[in-house]
DNA sequence: AATGTCGGTCTATTGTGATAGACTGATTAT
DNA sequence: ATAATCAGTCTATCACAATAGACCGACATT
């Protein structure tokens, strides 16, 4: 398995390929300035390393994305219950809702995936 | 708000204080001989840092957690869903289902969790 | 009094993430 | 031909996390 995991400076980054793929690399300079207040170097040395890792490609000065959001998410959603909450989701959601409040929307929204989940594995 | 954010290597040590407190620091020098192989000074050096950060303290050799562990998984759950979420635990819950496997208990749990909220909100 | 142990500090080393300045080679416009 | 622009690299700086060696004072033991 891949090493999926992005620094602070990488994952935002990453966020504005994902989110305007594919794009030339000087349109990413310019999003980067824009967004990041980075300066042209500083794109070119994290796009390289995170080509070099085979997370992003530059081909033809078109930059796209070979490990999605999506993968990354899973990764970090991993990670982060393994770290914290001995890998179990039940403690995650007790602890995210012991200080923060969910709307009507979002509680159905989760019942939502629940039983389509259910559904999945019957 | 505090800054709850823990290192690596501090998250490692935290959590032995918290299976173990209160403990005298002679203790904690020899637990985290063994379970993390580290010296004594490495022990003081970061033990200092987080009572420094009011996370831990150390009165008469005796140390004992401030922020509980519960304080920092709320903390480090909200994190990661800004960072990689927007903020929604459906998305994270979605994303989590996506690659791993729910036991019958877990799924009965997290309904369980989201019923108890239901019932407190209203 | 001398020795050892324990609690604790101070300083140092190493690694590396974050950032960017200086530079180069290729292409384009005048 | 030359100047400007763009893609990209190379090297460097800075901050700081991780780790620990050297050291010291207080107290107990012989």
């Amino acid at each position: 398995m891949a090493d999926f995991k992005l620094f602070d400076g990488e994952l935002k980054f990453a966020n504005i390929v994902w989110e305007n793929e594919p794009l030339s690399s000087g349109e990413l300079v310019i999003l980067c300035r824009d967004l990041l207040g980075w300066k042209k170097s500083t794109v070119y040395t994290v796009l390289k390393k995170l080509c070099d890792r085979k997370i992003l490609r530059n081909v033809d000065s078109v930059v796209s994305s070979i490990v999605k959001k999506k993968d990354v998410q899973e990764y970090e959603s991993e990670v982060i219950l393994e770290r914290m909450f001995d890998g179990s989701l039940p403690k995650f959601i007790a602890s995210f809702l012991g200080d923060r409040k969910l709307s009507d929307k979002e509680l159905s929204e989760i019942k939502d995936i629940l039983d389509l989940y259910s559904k999945d594995e019957a």
